[in-house]
RNA sequence: GUGGGCGUAGCUCAGUUGGUUAGAGCGCCAGGUUGUGGUCCUGGAAGUCGGGGGUUCAAAUCCCCUCGUCCACCCCA
């Protein structure tokens, strides 16, 4: 085994205890907040049938794939989880009471090359609604993503929303630039999502490419380049067929966030659209307003994703919270906890005669909930009061002989000195 | 993928006109007498100077290759 060997593979990571423990204090905000929001939590295997991630809109996250192949299978793991999820519902389809709200932690993989906040493996904070049509459910899931932010403690205008809706794009070009070609508005939204990095230019090139999924007309194209450009949802609507319920639905969202007590939170950005193929509906992005960092989270609606993997439509929303850039984020700001360990307590026997004792000691402490340390070998006093004092732990409870003898156990409270004996349990 | 920075003890780093046994702080270990921590003092262990090759009497120091890491760009959630 070469040196290489012994180091975790690039762009994964290995939690130590303070790590692990500021990973969960993290998974504990999100699990609450999940809680708060009446969403259940349900787990998958990382591992799934390559097939659930390959669809055919040409989206960077199937050729970013751990993939490979077994006993003639092939397998991945998962770039995200809203396809196992999708799975687990479309298996129980039928005895499902909808709406359902379901959140997961779910690590995810990429194989893609690393920068700040992103990483090969990460995990993501999944939250879903299954069975709403309305963009009520788009509401309660982007208040959560505020609640959140506000329960770790981010200052409120140093991140906001953009959104947008695939379907109002759509509409909008239904009748005039996809006219003859309705089944490629999937291929020409990642198309589009391209737009910050490859700019206007590039967009129309790839819409107009004869070798393209979409295959536009250049004036086609423009027009399409050119609505991305709406920061105004009065603007984008205008260019909507009258009536356009896509943009009295984006219209009504952004009156239930105003509800939500986040109007100020919120932007219409016609850019967004996201790289997924299967997002039919609302789209949006969280980010830093400084624009430091890549996007915190991302997520929409996907009403038809369960019917392509061969279930009923069941319109659906939801979004993935990655734990990467958020943490860059707190870290930055000083917010992410220093991660310190702690003890109730720490039980002492001097000596193996002291032991039995001061195991009825640690095991009635023990059974009522306290984490306790109880110190393994014969190590010195002063080694012990100085192990618990790196441990935080509340108080250190000591049986030499001379306790034995009377039956009681010395507790020392770490915190102020103070000394006081309790009678042995029995 | 391209360019650049960095890679010296567990951690953060110092160490250039190449020159005797490679350093500091923190951490770790052991002491400061017999049963009392956080401070302090003393001592100690610990480094193939990322790896390989080359130049040289002599390389942590110069050159080449390679791996790792960070940043920017490229690319992309």
């Amino acid at each position: 085994m070469s040196k290489n060997d012994l180091q975790a593979p690039r762009g994964t990571r290995d939690f130590y205890p303070e790590e692990l423990r500021q990973r969960e204090w993290l998974f504990g905000c999100f699990r609450e907040i999940g809680r708060r929001y009446g969403f259940e939590e349900v787990d998958a295997p990382v591992l799934e049938h390559e097939e659930l991630f390959t669809r055919k809109a040409g989206e960077e996250i199937v050729g970013q794939l751990y993939h490979f192949e077994l006993h003639g299978r092939r397998l991945a793991l998962r770039p995200e989880m809203t396809p196992s999820i999708a799975r687990m519902v479309r298996a129980r389809a039928g005895s499902l009471r909808l709406p359902l709200r379901w959140m997961s932690l779910p690590q995810c993989w990429r194989y893609e090359r690393m920068t700040r906040g992103r990483r090969r493996e990460h995990y993501q904070w999944n939250m879903d609604i299954w069975g709403e049509a309305s963009v009520t459910a788009e509401a309660e899931l982007i208040s959560a993503v505020f609640d959140l932010l506000d329960r770790v403690d981010v200052p409120r205008d140093d991140v906001k929303v953009r959104l947008s809706s695939r379907a109002l794009l759509e509409e909008t070009l239904r009748g005039t630039v996809l006219r003859d070609r309705p089944e490629r508005f999937a291929a020409l939204c990642v198309v589009i999502d391209k737009l910050d990095k490859i700019g206007g230019g590039g967009v129309a090139d790839l819409l107009t490419a004869t070798s393209g999924a979409v295959g536009l007309e250049a004036s086609d194209a423009k027009f399409v380049v050119e609505w991305l450009g709406h920061r105004n949802l009065a603007d984008a609507v205008r260019q909507a067929p009258s009536g356009s319920a896509a943009a009295e639905e984006l219209s009504r969202l952004f009156d239930l966030l105003e509800a939500y007590g986040h109007g100020d939170r919120v932007v219409f950005d016609a850019s967004v659209v996201r790289g997924l193929a299967y997002y039919t509906g609302v789209v949006f992005e969280v980010f830093d307003t400084a624009r430091e960092l890549r996007a915190i989270c991302g997520g929409g609606r996907y009403d038809g994703l369960l019917e392509t993997l061969g279930g009923p439509r069941i319109p659906a929303a939801g979004f993935g919270f990655g734990d990467a850039v958020i943490a860059e984020l707190l870290s930055d700001r000083g917010l992410l906890p220093d991660g310190a360990r702690s003890l109730d307590a720490v039980v002492f026997p001097f000596g193996d005669e002291q032991r039995a004792a001061a195991v009825a000691v640690a095991g009635a402490l023990r059974a009522r909930g306290q984490s306790v340390d109880l110190v393994l070998g014969r190590p010195k006093l002063k080694r012990v009061l100085a192990d618990a004092d790196r441990a935080n732990a509340a108080c250190v409870y000591l049986i030499g002989p001379d306790e034995l003898t009377r039956g009681e156990v010395l507790i020392r409270d770490l915190a102020t000195g103070e000394q006081r004996t309790e009678t042995l349990p029995d």
